[in-house]
DNA sequence: CTGTATCCATGGCGATACTG
DNA sequence: CAGTATCGCCATGGATACAG
């Protein structure tokens, strides 16, 4: 891969950012992880080996700063790296925009409930520590059931039991969760044809769409539009 | 390659388009080719088997379509191809804007010329038809003459003698005039350095760089500042 | 926790030649 | 002009184990 041989910008861009998991590396940082292991939770299918080698390629044509061996190693973006937010939105708006269909493989407990944890609006929640559980129907025993736990400004994730009590449940398969936290379906349209339920309290149940929200980029307008 | 299993919209975009050359195939296509033999001038380093083989993937996954086997086969964008040109410009504007250095490898005077040649603004040239030479000091004797015919609203680019009269001669690097192209370095300090020099009668001298302009992204304005 | 080392199979892709 | 066919290398990157 000796480069494409071309002055366009494009090219050039393309020549870094082209090999496989650069992006989805850039996209992790994008959204705030720094440490070696944070990364490989956004990104499990990718080898370690492999992360580091990106790592270290980002690091050597200045799109990413790594601390001091001194610290604990820490990655972080430099404003040339900042700066490929403009390349990474209009990727992930022409994604959620155009492909909609996901194999089965796309779909990943774990990815889904790190991300929505990310974007979680405490300031929804009750003021005091609030459980919320969720159980998909058609995962495999081990990644069926999870809890947020919510206290205060902190969010949690568990796919064990806190021991606390819930505020309420919800009963939904893995990908019509992850359907409707792409923006491919409505909450309200989910609840009516019973893809996801809600149980609990009747004033909760109607709390927990605002409690969990949609990815940011489910505001994207569809194409064919009709999306529930 | 069996795609990232993610279901994050920017991941499978990716899997489409993070192969080797398919970005530049639709910056081809955004910047209007259409047939095959088109695409390959834009793209000499690519081979036809690998063309033909992402044209065939662009098809599957509807970014292109391909006019009947009836007509001269033609590829057009679809509309979810379109809208990749938010993608194409932003890595554009990034490139353009943090990939300052060029390899020796990355200047070819076929692509200068075609690039040159797609956004001539014939309006400020001479209603009759005219004819602009370009040197390169630099380039192999078979590609160092270059000369440039605007007659009317056609613009032709030959790397042989036309046989008829120059209004001017542009003597240059094939490095210097790529800069100046980008945007890296400015025409008046070009014109000033001596890096790109222009012979003729002194009325035209002043014209050439408004004939030749700069490319799009030259626009975009550089991190250091200094851009001459 | 933060990576590196090693191994290995796969297949991507570059080069060239050739066909309708 | 518009591709397809074939070949073969070597690098990519997946898996696993291990080190600081």
């Amino acid at each position: 891969m000796p480069g494409y041989g071309q002055l366009c910008p494009v090219a050039k861009a393309m020549e870094i950012l082209d090999e496989r998991w650069t992006m989805l590396v850039v996209r992790e940082l994008l959204l705030g992880s720094t440490h070696f292991n944070e990364l490989r939770r956004g990104l499990p299918r990718m080898s370690p080996a492999l992360l580091s080698k990106r790592l270290h390629t980002l690091e050597r044509v200045g799109i990413i700063e790594r601390s001091g061996p001194t610290a604990r190693p820490a990655y972080t973006l430099t404003t040339k790296g900042r700066e490929l937010s403009t390349v990474v939105d209009a990727l992930g708006a022409w994604g959620v925009r155009w492909i909609g269909e996901l194999g089965e493989r796309d779909l990943d407990p774990h990815l889904l409930m790190w991300d929505m944890r990310r974007t979680i609006p405490v300031e929804r929640w009750p003021r005091s520590r609030t459980v919320l559980a969720v159980e998909f129907a058609d995962t495999a025993p081990r990644t069926s059931r999870w809890w947020i736990v919510v206290a205060g400004d902190d969010v949690d994730v568990c796919d064990v039991d806190p021991g606390h009590v819930t505020a309420a449940t919800v009963r939904t398969t893995l990908r019509a969760l992850t359907a409707v936290w792409r923006g491919d379906l409505s909450w309200p349209t989910a609840l009516r044809s019973g893809a996801v339920m809600v149980d609990g309290p009747p004033t909760t149940r109607r709390q927990v769409p605002h409690w969990l929200g949609q990815s940011l980029l489910s505001a994207v307008p569809r194409p064919a539009g009709v999306a529930g």
